[in-house]
DNA sequence: TGAAAATACTTAGATATAAAAGTATTTCGC
DNA sequence: GCGAAATACTTTTATATCTAAGTATTTTCA
């Protein structure tokens, strides 16, 4: 997987050199988050855990106890996304799902032990993976660049209304 | 689908202006990159074009004749992504698959009339995806951003060697 | 307080993507 | 020119995601 994962960035890499028409920034940012999901997921994978775990257990490790509803809010994924998600990471044994007092509505989710304790092996791979991929960067253009991904998150919202 | 796709990228935006510390840039270029694609996902589909298929007709209107592997190349997919969605394509009747010469094994791929006409109408929809993306952002910011994200591409390369 | 509305989870079905394995064809080196 | 290696497409199977619809529970308010 390694082969053929790096063999697709470079691809990409040498599309973005020669090719790319000086207007497409949309396919450049889509790009660049392609190969930064690829690079995680397969340091993640040697934890078997998932992508789409991982999105869970970052926002799970700051705050327990939220329901499927407010994670999926948390996370940005629809609500069957997140059911899912959730069943498996409970049948691997990564959180518990419970039902609180008298209420059968709403299901909270807790991290067990096991998924408690991947905070400290999977954060600093993410990090890793962070800051291998803007080494070398200028740090006024990591900036410019947080300004500009986060205005367009902000247009796109009012764009969509 | 407008509601639904709104209230997800006012979320996504609120967690960022809220939650999020100072060391996450690949989050952020994901969560940038998704509602790029979900803002031109839905235009395209006012013309029946998937955001899938929308990746092969880029590449088809600068080249037609490519092989299906050298689309898979170009468009950074995976061979059986390609395949599933070029015989679509051309059930659709954007495309057609043809063998050239005596050659049997090279499929070779053409755009039909329709999938060069779609070119007038899709292409201004993207751009103005684009430009109402980075409306307000400084021009400067906006060079920055792609060195970053060239970077990021080009040190992931190197990293997954 | 009881019916309507809102909420929260679940299920069903569809699409996009990938890994791995399979098949057919072409190319290359002897 | 023949057999091994490389190539190119296809099939199978799995995962992640979504939309739409369904069910159960709680809240609201007349």
């Amino acid at each position: 997987m390694a082969r053929s994962n790096n063999q697709e960035t470079r691809t990409v890499l040498r599309h973005w050199q020669e090719d790319v028409p000086d207007d497409r920034l949309a396919h450049l940012v889509r790009d660049a988050g392609r190969v930064l999901t690829k690079t995680l997921q397969t340091k993640l994978a040697d934890h078997s855990v998932s992508f789409g775990h991982w999105s869970f257990l970052r926002i799970l490790w700051v705050t327990e106890g939220l329901t499927q509803r407010e994670l999926s809010e948390q996370a940005g994924l629809m609500e069957p996304t997140t059911y899912t998600a959730l069943k498996a990471m409970e049948a691997n044994g990564l959180i518990e799902r419970r039902q609180l007092n008298g209420n059968r509505k709403n299901i909270h989710i807790y991290l067990t032990q096991k998924g408690r304790d991947l905070k400290q092996t999977l954060i600093p791979l993410a990090e890793a993976v962070n800051e291998s991929a803007v080494r070398g960067v200028d740090e006024d253009d990591l900036l410019a660049t947080r300004r500009t991904l986060l205005a367009i998150i902000s247009n796109l919202a009012e764009a969509n209304e």
